[in-house]
DNA sequence: CTGAAAGCGCTTACAG
DNA sequence: CTGAAAGCGCTTACAG
């Protein structure tokens, strides 16, 4: 094992074994020999020399800072990105992110130092942010603080936020799936199988996703039913809302198709149907409005399909874009289609004789 | 939107505009008031005052160029972190890296920029060490390149892999599960159930962690029967060649516990046996030497548990003592103690049958 | 209790 | 084609 030497071989104790001064040798070995600057070959060799005698390596830290940037993208999550427990929400962002970064040369910044005594992690810790070293960040999570989104966004830190955030100061980067259209195209392709009274289970949470779903619902609600006693649109705060008693009122007002905003929901609508002894798709369809996380063992729902890896790619894209060039802010929001899944929870309308039902 | 300013305020900005020099105010943003200098409380105002008119925070890669170190240790993987196939082998040893490297108020580079062109990736690119902007790394990866670990380990570079790994060049830092133990008690754990002739299936490939599992399985072999016709380990290369043939020849042989490498071993030994119409527990016995990485669904194996969050975790306080200590370079492996769980693939000999049946 | 100065290891115009 | 110098934004002894 070789001795330990007091402190690893910096540029200028290469510059000065070669004969040539630091910036020269600082050309070198950023090989940007060609451009404007041409150094002799016998120069190139010595220095070559010196630096492989030396085991010399740059240090990247004293780069970034003449150089005022890094290869660093940040991450950033409001909950732990591995958890233990259910499955992994941010995994298949991450996959993308992964991918992406490794094709652009970026290295990824997983910011797991911001975690308070309650879990909970912010941005910003004794007034100060903590996202500084990377050059920008991308941002996940179910519940971000608003109030530090609008810090960053007043500071100018490049970040972009998966999935649509809004904030009353103005338009922040974001990657989304489009779930509004993908909702607007479930509730007409159950329309094209003959379907025309519906009901719409969400959460009462008005969180962005959740308004951009019911937007979608409300575009394909045009043609449907929609004075048939229950109210078209249930909001609940727990899932044990949906009862028998409820599913029962809905489906004897006629309904034959249910929306579902989370598979949570739809488990639920499935469970109190199956009480009354009704079951999709013979007595009523079923879709639930984007991809439960597990892949979905026992049920084969339709539903549309959030692409999450292509999103975290897009990410780091937009991201890229943002850090080298200067993309204008209201072209900072991308937004990517979701696919489609035609699964066992749905089925036509009479053909099956899923129609108002008499319970 | 705040009009965009020409370069964010610096801390030298903020000497100025409190009227006291950096220095003062490196040591009131570090918090370091009253270690060896005391500040008045009105200085202190003062500054306070022109960090906040001016927005101003602190840069990080400054700092860590002026300190010699920096809050971050890397993670660098030889394979994918993320894979969209195959369980993630590498989520649980993340998921304590993470919870550790929060507490010690860490943050976690993933070195994802050192991908080749043929997706394999290497620490060194252009003969430069790709993981120096981190203090330190963990490293990953069922097939590290030993050369780079060699390189790694002489530089003095930092580092903890992930699994016992061995160089020719000396002591590396790791954090293993005890698996020779493990596979010990699990044989032990057979003989106390009556068991005496054992047969071991391996693959042919030397890796240190079947290494360390035959070493446990010779341990344990001991007061075994091991003169009984086919060899007592068996290797091979693919799982394809645990045939109906092979296990026939072993039951016949009078084996009653299979113990296995992994639990594609255990899968095909249950399948050729149940050709023969024989069951575990009630003809034969069966461990799986570690728990598989999906939760194992369908078959609950009786197995030693590899308690790969722990390790992560300990990964980063290794890491952690190394930087900030110097620990002994024989004081750097660390081997944590599996779980193990008893689950439907074993029985008593007799109690249930499994004994030397002929065939 | 606070200031002036040197230094961390690089990069980048600017001269020659 | 190459060198000398200033600068990136902070920290850290060392003086006062």
């Amino acid at each position: 094992m070789k001795a330990k030497e007091p402190r690893p071989p910096k540029l200028a104790d290469v510059a000065r074994l070669a004969g040539v001064s630091p910036g020269t040798v600082s050309i070198y070995v950023n090989g940007r020999v060609g451009e404007h600057t041409r150094i002799s070959s016998e120069t190139q060799e010595r220095i070559a020399e010196a630096i492989r005698t030396l085991g010399y390596v740059p240090n990247p830290v004293a780069r970034s800072l003449a150089k005022g940037r890094n290869d660093l993208i940040g991450v950033f999550t409001y909950e732990p990105i591995f958890p233990t427990e259910h499955g992994n929400f941010f995994y298949p962002f991450l996959a993308g992110i992964e991918e992406e970064a490794g094709e652009q040369d970026f290295n990824v910044l997983l910011f797991t130092s911001a975690t308070q005594p309650n879990g909970k992690r912010r941005v910003y810790r004794n007034s100060m942010n903590s996202l500084q070293l990377a050059g920008g960040a991308i941002l996940m999570g179910l519940e971000p603080d608003r109030a530090e989104l609008s810090r960053l966004y007043h500071e100018g830190y490049p970040f972009v936020f998966i999935g649509r955030r809004e904030i009353p100061d103005g338009p922040i980067a974001y990657v989304s799936a489009d779930v509004t259209t993908a909702t607007n195209d479930t509730v007409t392709y159950l329309m094209d199988l003959g379907h025309r009274r519906f009901a719409y289970f969400r959460f009462t949470a008005d969180t962005e996703p959740a308004r951009d779903r019911e937007t979608g619902y409300r575009q394909g609600h045009r043609e449907l039913d929609a004075d048939f006693g229950p109210p078209a649109i249930h909001y609940s705060t727990t899932l044990d809302e949906i009862t028998s008693e409820l599913i029962a009122a809905y489906l004897s007002a006629g309904v034959t198709a249910f929306v579902a905003e989370t598979d949570g929901h739809a488990r639920h609508i499935l469970a109190s149907a199956s009480a009354l002894s009704r079951y999709a798709p013979d007595h009523f369809s079923l879709a639930v409005l984007g991809d439960p996380l597990e892949p979905a063992p026992e049920i084969d729902w339709t539903m549309f399909t959030i692409p999450r890896r292509a999103i975290g790619r897009e990410a780091v894209r937009l991201l890229h874009a943002m850090l080298v060039q200067s993309v204008p802010t209201d072209a900072r929001q991308i937004t990517v289609p979701c696919g489609f899944h035609v699964g066992q929870t749905t089925g036509p309308l009479n053909a099956t004789g899923n129609q108002e039902v008499t319970i």
